[in-house]
DNA sequence: TATGTTATAAATATAATAATTTATAACATA
DNA sequence: TATGTTATAAATTATTATATTTATAACATA
């Protein structure tokens, strides 16, 4: 029996509030794991009994934010619209989620080594779910016959690499002070247009 | 009579060469303007009688690349090609040229801070140039009925919004490594076959 | 007067050291 | 045995002093 009365998992939960809270507060930089064990009333040393390092903590952050997006976008994909109206509302839900986060934590982002990010599994997991969604209601909207296209994975590929600048963290958070979906509704628009015909 | 027997044109220009290779062989962050006198064989303060300091040295190098990039442009927009081919064309040298000054000088974008990039005045004036180009080509594009559009300033727009990740140098750097044109060809001709009907 | 000099003030970078934080080990207890 | 403790080694970060670099000033000369 644990001597905190808490399970792992719930001290887990307790410890990424209190880091996301510290973040926040303070900066990306500057929390510690010190100010963690402080608050759950444990040793500092006892955190590793639950997370096997710092980074460990900081990428199960992301990852909780990164399922909460992947279940949103899913729920829309999953709604009984035409498939092409569904294509540019889920891009516009893509952006004003990566939007959100931004604008919430902008630490959380500055720092973040693009290359090094994409090699995790978590992130891996995430592009493969917005892939797998997009791919989805692209094969959805050709039986439909809104749009034409020989490869659903490479229309999948191009309306992703064509809005990029409209769910890139760095992207994003360049234009954080702007609204944008009116933009990215006409390149999504206009790219499926292009592939009507 | 100046002392070196050189006038400030020719002063400047050769002080930008060595910046050049100087960044080129140490980095960005290492060069010095000592360095650069002590090969001009003028004291350092005297640099101060040609820029008004150092960051105007620098941004006197990338403005001297923005000038040879907006020619290389201007020659592709004005040849006589049909203009939806040429705006394809057009955008991949955009691509190639941006893509070429990142794998020669990593050094001289790793630290851009793009929004205090965008204030300055060459800058603005390379945009405005890229704008321009883009906009007769569309225009032609409009008039040869190759592409139908109200608004000629919007199309320009979407173009270099979902191309964004072919020529931001940022994007541009993290894909360095890969040959991305057949992409971009894919892009833009999908984005001008939605502005076809 | 434009371009150069030397001297020096102000700002930055570097290096050495101290302090803090992260991570591991050895052990305790429900 | 899972979760906790304290002690401490290893790594990182802050602090401070020193050195270097940038920028300005006062002045020289073609």
């Amino acid at each position: 029996m644990p001597k905190t009365g808490l399970s792992s998992e719930e001290i887990k939960e307790k410890a990424l509030q209190i880091a996301e809270e510290k973040i926040r507060a303070y900066s990306f930089e500057k929390f510690r794991l010190t100010d963690i064990a402080k608050e759950l009333k444990i040793s500092q040393a006892a955190l590793y009994n639950h997370f096997p390092d710092k980074a460990a903590l900081l990428d199960a952050i992301s990852e909780r934010w990164l399922a909460h997006m992947d279940n949103t976008l899913e729920h829309i994909a999953n709604k009984e619209v035409p498939p092409r109206q569904l294509i540019v509302k889920w891009f516009l839900t893509y952006h004003q989620l990566k939007k959100e986060k931004v604008l919430k934590d902008p630490e959380l982002y500055k720092s973040f080594n693009m290359a090094a990010e994409l090699l995790k599994p978590f992130i891996i997991d995430h592009l493969d779910n917005l892939n797998r969604q997009l791919l989805m209601l692209v094969q959805k909207a050709i039986i439909a016959q809104e749009i034409h296209a020989k490869s659903p994975e490479n229309v999948v590929q191009l309306l992703l690499e064509s809005t990029i600048s409209f769910h890139h963290p760095r992207m994003v958070l360049d234009h954080k002070d702007e609204n944008r979906e009116g933009l990215l509704k006409q390149v999504v628009e206009t790219m499926l247009e292009g592939f009507h015909e």
